[in-house]
RNA sequence: GGCCCGUUCGUCUAUCGGUUAGGACGCCAGGUUUUCAUCCUGGAAAGAGGGGUUCGACUCCCCUACGGGCUACCA
């Protein structure tokens, strides 16, 4: 059985990078009928934000990520937070000072820095490991008396001990091999001064523990993967399998997609709002759009097919479908997909999405029947249902020049009678009334249009006037022949 | 700078040694329509460069270029 987890940091609203990290977690899960677990990474005291992790998990729910396992779950591999596993982490680095593949730290931050700036002059990159730790301040430096009472009185990290040799290979599923030097390994920090681990420490003890098969990632902790395999090597743990997920990268420019880009570029990078920023469900987005969309950023069915439902992408989703280099983010493309599923989705399902005072008018069904072809979002519908709502406050003014103003109020008066006496309003009566006034098609239907929307688009006319109250029409012609009459 | 990963139309991608290099978004043109949108049809548009390997390379190997990531007591 495969156990799988999305591991999010609690340091913001999760952005569409993570969120695609969540879903291709998801997807790869649930294609294999595992079991998808969701651990909340929150050891950086200093980058804790309040609320996030409530964000998060309100995103997994409203795309439908839904969750095995994670905050609040009781069952033997948990908890699901990190800070709460402190004990564990004690517990666990202990067997590996043991083991001797950790050691204590004593250096300051200052040397540190000093040692890293004589590198840098050198042009070098300062790493901490076999090299030099034999002339930094630490356990395997000093004697066992030196060390006890730096213990007791003074801060220290826990370090890893790197002392392979020669080429570490490590395996990514989507790349293959990848070979890197052992020299090139620093004695990374496992514990921190304040007694919390770190990324790479507490990541290998928590996938171990709660026996995660699969770790799917992003790419930016490629590199890193040597340090994790050392620690399971150090444990004597079986590494799971892992998956670095290519990165999603800005629309146009250089980088990656970061929370800033949305302002930027004027399209959203949360799923939905935060603070000051609006989201994806707030423009409009239905949950089916984002998904899908997210789904087909580094990722491809294998056949020409490209829309698909949350449960349709389970049932498709294979590694073999995931692309190694970076997917640039495409606004346009995506509204392109949430408009298709708004199509494809029935009135009922998008009525409950629309603002309260919109779900609540007459024959909302019927109406949303006939406009949502014509919306990308959901707040086109606030538009267009504002045309059913609303009488036109004002003409186009373009379009009513074109208008041979004279005859056009005498056929819209004309066809006022002809709805006050209850006759039938039907397309043919009104072609017939305008063949009668002998005025063009055109003009004739332009004119009806500007008087009941007061633009020159919109739903067809007729199934708009069937939805419509007599009394609305009749107003909404008023209305405009009164117009036309001023500016005669 | 060092290390690692990547590179097919503007963008997302198919191709897994032999194809007129296919699809989608976007763009352009035409059609349907009372308008706009939808929809339909068509069009322009790609293998980073250089070496190999091979009867034959987008596809395999090497180099270069370019892009990306990492290089914290952040994840």
């Amino acid at each position: 059985m495969e156990r799988v987890r999305f591991a999010p940091s609690p340091t913001g609203p999760l952005h569409i990078g993570g969120v695609r990290t969540a879903l291709f977690n998801y997807l790869y899960t649930k294609s294999r009928k595992g079991v998808f677990v969701v651990r909340v990474e929150d050891t950086d005291q200093n980058r804790y934000v309040p609320g996030a992790e409530e964000y998060i998990l309100k995103t997994m729910d409203w795309l439908g990520l839904e969750v095995d396992e994670g905050p609040g779950t009781e069952s033997p591999w948990g908890p699901y937070r990190q800070s709460e596993r402190k004990d564990i982490y004690q517990n666990y680095i202990q067997k590996l000072i043991e083991k001797g593949k950790a050691y204590y730290a004593f250096d300051s931050k200052e040397a540190l820095e000093l040692e890293r700036g004589k590198a840098e002059a050198k042009k070098e990159a300062f790493k901490y490991g076999q090299h030099n730790r034999h002339r930094m301040k630490n356990s395997l430096s000093l004697s066992t008396s030196e060390v006890t009472p730096l213990l007791k009185n003074e801060d220290y990290v826990i370090r890893l001990k790197n002392d392979a040799l020669g080429t570490i290979k490590v395996q990514d599923e989507l790349r293959g091999n990848v070979h890197v030097e052992a020299i090139e390994i620093d004695d990374k920090i496992l514990m921190k001064a304040d007694g919390m681990p770190t990324y790479h420490f507490a990541n290998v003890v928590d996938d171990h523990l709660m026996e995660i098969t699969c770790v799917i990632r992003g790419e930016e902790w490629l590199p890193s993967l040597p340090i994790h395999q050392l620690i399971y090597e150090g444990f004597g743990w079986e590494a799971p399998k892992f998956i670095h997920l290519p990165l999603i990268l800005k629309p146009e420019g250089k980088g990656k997609l970061s929370k800033r880009d949305g302002s930027k570029g004027g399209f959203p990078v949360f799923p939905f709002h935060w603070e000051g920023s609006v989201g994806f469900r707030e423009r409009g987005f239905i949950k089916e759009g984002l998904v899908n969309y997210l789904a087909l950023l580094g990722w491809n069915s294998g056949t020409d097919r490209e829309l698909f439902s949350l449960k349709e992408l389970v049932d498709a989703f294979g590694i073999e479908g995931l692309q190694k280099g970076g997917a640039r983010f495409d606004y346009k493309k995506a509204l392109w997909i949430n408009a298709q599923h708004i199509k494809g989705a029935s009135p009922s399902k998008l009525i409950p999405l629309l603002p309260p005072h919109l779900k609540e008018i007459n024959s909302v069904e019927e109406k949303i029947e006939l406009i949502k072809d014509r919306v990308e979002t959901l707040l086109g519908f606030n538009e267009l249902l504002g045309l059913f709502e609303e009488n036109p406050t004002q003409y186009d003014k373009k379009a009513v020049r074109k208008l041979e103003s004279k005859s056009c109020k005498n056929l819209l008066t004309e066809f006022r009678l002809h709805i006050e006496s209850g006759q039938q309003i039907s397309k043919s009566e009104y072609m017939g009334k305008i063949k009668d006034a002998a005025i063009k098609t055109g003009q004739g239907m332009q004119a009806l249009r500007i008087a009941l929307v007061g633009q020159l688009a919109g739903p067809d006319l007729f199934a708009f006037m069937d939805l419509l109250p007599k009394s609305v029409i009749l107003e909404r012609l008023d209305n405009f022949i009164k117009y036309l009459n001023q500016s005669l």
